[in-house]
DNA sequence: TTGTATGCGTTATCAG
DNA sequence: CTGATAACGCATACAA
């Protein structure tokens, strides 16, 4: 027997289907008396709203599209937790894509705005294809797109990130604090937005300190564990041997920690690390690494709070959130070296 | 402007709705004369299906439900990646819910089966409420579900799965082979089945090898790393301490050398450690961890195969994948100890 | 407060 | 090979 229709609930509590939607979506304008009988009809049928039928009518889908570039990188889960979070207070569904970092799918997950299965796109990475050439503003009927943690600056998107310039500061700073002066700084990949900024913010805390960033110090990786690794070789022939490294993201750092235990490098007593994200084993990690903090709950759930903001024909603002330094046990005071 | 809809395409392309639905459907029974016209059309106007008319008609949604405990958990993202895989390859949307191990929000997303919006689930963990009252028997018109990893043995639910009982006593024999005759269990938490299979094969591993399994061994956890930094607290009061320690997966075998490490206590050198799961970090972790594969990817790409072929009016049989054991820094021979 | 009737965009059936 | 048309299940404007 097939799936129960409002029509069969209908008849069973002897009203009409309009009746029937009225119970299930504005309850008060319906007697009380008729409501119970709609109500108990439902639960003896197990009618379940078809919500095709309903998308189709209401022109609306309740879905929001989250594309991420890598579901397996830990980074993303958080922030996936304070959509879900906001999402199912709001009756919102959410629709997870990876990417896989392939710009292919990225432009495959788009239909999903353009066919109706999403009402707005929630972004976890730089965008690879033009979703923002879609009317992203807020007139009405619009799907609108939420880039978080990697917007492009200048454009006009909306999105949630936190100051990675500053960010990367503090946790050079930290680092300067501990008596290093010779830092170096495992970069992430080369077109990467965050790339940029971090490295900016290591260069800038240097020079305030009045150190001139030298580029031999700046090592290219790409925020995988394996850059990591390689990155320490090049580290390593380094002279004289930085006293500290500012990794642009934890994964990269615990690549470099291994690879330099593995050459029998101690850290943190030879070699300060520190690491940016804070990314769940960050705090298991042997030894446990400093780096720096992403509210990245937060950062979801204000990102899902911009879309329903929009939804709402309201007007809301980029926003920046605040981002700590965390000390663990992967940075030490700089050893004593003779100039 | 509103979205285009078929009916547009049809009026540039100067033919009926029915035409162009054919053009994108079953291309080769149009000519190609007006298939060009109307392709061209759909191109001009950026028409793109709407899927929530098409799901009401073909009552079909061509999605598929995967419900995951904790994305967070590395262990299901790669699981993830091989559903995609395949799933995408058949033009299947994946639709991810994250219950967070809440029997509630399981619940609800249970819905999405009764209200069309997917075809079928993939459950990556014990089922919390009964999808299984579901009919789950291929009969036309049904939604299927397949558990991945988890499945309740003795039930008739489709699934894809590894032997566990066996994968443990393989581990097991590994630690004895290198001579540990003392070996210590850090268990799952106590309802899980895994918990259960991972612990028999413990046992059968160590009975064969003519050791009675000793209760007091079995150190109870919860899959998380906090459990295994608990469950060494609870291990040093062993006496003998034992010199080896199979934990029932990764993250808590972290949590252990963690703990271990902190109290002075050298892993291998003076305890081994293995693992279970082959998560993402067991490389990166310092020592690299030895443990257990599971062919994750495999797994999520031929519960999506059996769903596939669910679907296709087949009728599969639950799968049996192979794991092995990886052997990496974090198991040694046992230290000599005068009995 | 409740019922009737229309249309949301597609697909599929049936004529032409 | 193509066109007209009837559902699919629901929400809502309008009538009662």
């Amino acid at each position: 027997m097939a799936r129960p229709t409002i029509e069969d609930v209908a008849r069973i509590a002897g009203v009409s289907i309009a009746t029937v939607s009225r119970c299930l979506h504005k309850p008060d304008v319906v007697t009380k008396a008729t409501r119970d009988r709609v109500l108990s009809a439902v639960r003896d049928t197990g009618y379940a709203l078809n919500t095709a039928a309903q998308s189709l009518r209401i022109r609306r889908s309740n879905t929001v599209l989250v594309v991420v570039p890598d579901i397996g990188n830990t980074f993303f889960s958080e922030i996936l937790r304070g959509i879900q979070q906001v999402a199912s207070d709001a009756g919102i569904t959410i629709l997870i894509a990876d990417t896989g970092g392939q710009r292919l799918r990225e432009e495959g997950f788009m239909r999903n705005l353009l066919n109706g299965r999403a009402d707005g796109a929630l972004l976890l990475a730089e965008p690879q294809v033009p979703w923002l050439d879609l009317p992203v503003a807020n007139s009405r009927g619009v799907r609108p797109v939420v880039v978080i943690s990697e917007a492009m600056p200048g454009t006009r998107t909306l999105s949630v990130e936190i100051d990675n310039i500053g960010a990367a500061e503090l946790a050079v700073n930290h680092l300067l604090e501990l008596g290093h002066r010779s830092i170096a700084h495992l970069t992430g990949p080369g077109t990467n937005i965050l790339t940029a900024m971090r490295r900016e913010g290591y260069r800038q805390a240097l020079r305030k300190a009045g150190i001139e960033p030298d580029p031999a110090m700046e090592i290219g990786g790409d925020f995988g564990v394996a850059s990591g690794v390689a990155a320490f070789a090049r580290f390593r022939q380094l002279d004289p041997l930085p006293t500290a490294i500012f990794c642009a993201n934890d994964e990269s750092a615990m690549g470099f920690i291994s690879a330099a235990n593995a050459a029998g490098l101690k850290v943190p007593q030879d070699v300060s690390v520190m690491g940016f994200d804070d990314i769940h084993f960050a705090q298991v990690f042997l030894p446990p690494l400093s780096t720096v903090h992403q509210p990245r709950s937060d950062m979801g759930a204000e990102a899902m709070r911009l879309l329903l903001s929009v939804w709402a024909e309201e007007e809301p603002q980029p926003v920046v959130l605040p981002a700590t330094v965390v000390l663990r046990e992967s940075t030490a005071r700089a050893p004593f070296r003779p100039a």
